[in-house]
DNA sequence: TGTCATGGATAGTATCAGTATCCATAAGCG
DNA sequence: CGCTTATGGATACTGATACTATCCATGACA
């Protein structure tokens, strides 16, 4: 296959193509002349994925760049790959609260951890945004929101229980991790469209048609 | 309040608030003479929202500006505020699958919506995200991962309940309202952070450490 | 044999979210 | 009163991101 070919394929323009290649998203086609190359159904593959990530997910390419390399290597562990997928989702934020809500805010999540019994790393990225959000709401007057943070938390769990389900019967390890890989970033935007669905339908039932 | 004092108490750069009432985010402070305002706590509180909606759910500004606009209007019915908090959510995604699996996809989400006999609209936001999400998972061979949408959608009517119930204790509307739109954009960076939490907690269970 | 596509390199563009600079005026201090 | 600093308002500039466009020498293929 050409490169043409590849772009018609995909529906993905020749020149970001040819930008993918340029950083590394991308293998580069096997060179049959120089300047021929030819590409397989595993480019076709991988520029899905690319795509998927980049439009629905909305990765940053660096990211994307990041999370292919590490699902390429087959001796990086599992739950490092994992973290690599966290770090994608997870914004850089900066400070926003005031440092009282941020200490009780960190307070609520940590007796939230302890309670569930979850082992999480202090580093985790998701643990910053969370004491963020949590102290976000508090500040602007919302602190009812996380009233229910048990709740959610057990949602939580038996959604992830969920994913973990439907990953485990991969038979080998590389379609392991990248099963678990999209499911945890394309996870996030189906569990996303799903929640404003569900808030589009009890809203209209309420509130609904003016 | 002057600029410089909003701006200390805000933790927000002067340019930027600078930037924010170019851009109409936030309403000019009353003058007092032709280059002096005074600025309120209404102005601390909206500065601090203005950020956690940038910051923390990664909204863009125009679409901050569209949603702080519509808490404003007293007269824009809720149902419609949700509408413009949602579009501010999701992806403006172009197409990715092919087109049977856009098909079947498309096929998959009715059916699901009807079995719950959820009230949605054709052209809700979140609907054609969610079709591309799960032909995007199909093509890239993990259909598997969609099989769990009807348990997915339970659990997730379960937060919308809560979500509700949170919001539903508000006594005026201006703060109903508000608390919806809040909890909307922040819930879901709160949901997001929980189950990436839950994620790493049961990654580290089963594959952790090496 | 001529037209078109290709690989590879380099340069240009659009958008976004601020930053920086300028100016004339005003506030606050000694 | 004078002097430094801050302010409102306008305009210009910056840095990051994700592409697009152009160019060139060569190669495919009709």
């Amino acid at each position: 296959m050409r490169i043409g070919e590849l772009s018609k394929a995909t529906d993905v323009p020749v020149p970001t193509i040819k930008y993918y290649l340029r950083e590394g998203l991308l293998p580069a086609g096997e060179l049959t002349s120089p300047n021929q190359a030819s590409y397989g159904e595993a480019h076709v593959r991988r520029l899905r994925l690319i795509r998927a990530l980049i439009e629905l997910a909305e990765v940053p390419v660096a990211q994307v760049k990041e999370i292919l390399e590490s699902l390429d290597s087959d001796t990086e562990p599992l739950h490092e790959q994992i973290g690599r997928a966290h770090r994608a989702l997870t914004p850089t934020r900066r400070l926003t609260a005031t440092d009282e809500a941020r200490a009780a805010a960190t307070a609520q999540v940590n007796e939230l951890i302890e309670r569930r019994g979850w082992t999480v790393e202090p580093e985790a990225p998701a643990l910053a945004t969370l004491v963020d959000t949590i102290a976000a709401m508090q500040t602007l007057g919302q602190a009812h929101l996380s009233e229910y943070l048990d709740a959610y938390a057990e949602a939580v769990e038996k959604f992830t229980e969920l994913d973990i389900a439907a990953v485990s019967a991969r038979p080998t390890r590389d379609q392991l991790a990248e099963s678990v890989v999209i499911g945890t970033i394309l996870g996030e935007t189906l569990l996303s469209s799903l929640r404003l669905l569900a808030q589009e339908s009890i809203s209209a039932k309420r509130w609904g048609r003016g």
